[in-house]
DNA sequence: CTTGAAAAACATGCCGC
DNA sequence: GCGGCATGTTTTTCAAG
């Protein structure tokens, strides 16, 4: 385990694929697809979990059918580097449901917020609270008008 | 069900709660939990299989253990705003895996991509491979150097 | 909506290879 | 490391209050 990640080989990587997409599926079926037998998908699944390869299995869900309608993309630039600040901020983060990603970034834009909210109304409701908490230099909001993508599968 | 999203009510709520967490837990135990029968929590969760509020159930990875490294975020800004481009633009978008989330944006910026690669070097190749494919006004990349937040658990 | 029970499908662990 | 089989658990279906 010494270079970059050798923790996973091509069997893995099928297996992983399956699961990606369902996994509701039982392990048989998935045995047959990735032609290894259950007892080895299920070493390998076990293995994956324990390593957090798997962070885990959850149900996946709509955010329209539970009513978040409309999602932002909040940049932020702050003038506040300082250790104090940044608490402050993680910890807003950290206690806003409405905020599905956070990241800090390389460049003029110090962070980029994905937010998912109700309505337009309930984004208004998030920002003041938002700005309430922590002093920002610069924000730039702007509202999806159409998901295009959203690949949960990632490219394995 | 003529209003916003009615179909919904708290008891799928207390249930949506759980599945988001985990899936793996046993039917009892998510009954248990919400203080309702094995039976309901089973009709429940079917019905809102087949209605789409559970979109699907499935293995979420660590992107870092499968050797995606790497996220950035593309700004896009383009001059043809034609049918033709759009299809292009979709196409590349649909085909292209290192693109985990993609949204038409309301504002100055048009698109923004969220990519995911192995290195720097990665996003490098795909980033030529884009602008070959679909011409492209303005772009701007930002490589996020800490996830702060991925919540996959929505504020349900 | 609940309880309970019964059938089928399944995950899990042990065996020998 | 692998696959086959035995066991206990879970899901799924159904009948009845």
């Amino acid at each position: 385990m010494s270079r970059g990640t050798p923790d996973i080989d091509d069997d893995d990587r099928k297996i992983l694929r399956e699961v990606q997409k369902d996994t509701n599926r039982s392990l048989e079926r998935i045995a047959t697809k990735v032609g290894l037998s259950k007892t080895t998908v299920w070493n390998r699944l076990q293995r994956m979990m324990q390593n957090g390869t798997i962070l885990r299995q959850a149900a996946i869900l709509d955010p329209r059918k539970i009513g978040l309608r409309e999602t932002f993309f909040v940049s932020i630039r702050t003038s506040a580097h300082d250790a104090a600040w940044l608490d402050a901020f993680r910890a807003a983060i950290e206690e806003m449901p409405e905020i599905t990603e956070a990241h800090r970034l390389a460049g003029t834009t110090d962070y980029i917020l994905k937010v998912q909210v109700e309505s337009t109304e309930a984004f208004d409701a998030f920002y003041k609270t938002l700005v309430s908490r922590v002093a920002i230099y610069d924000v730039s909001s702007s509202l999806s008008m159409e998901e295009m993508k959203h690949a949960l599968e990632l490219k394995v």
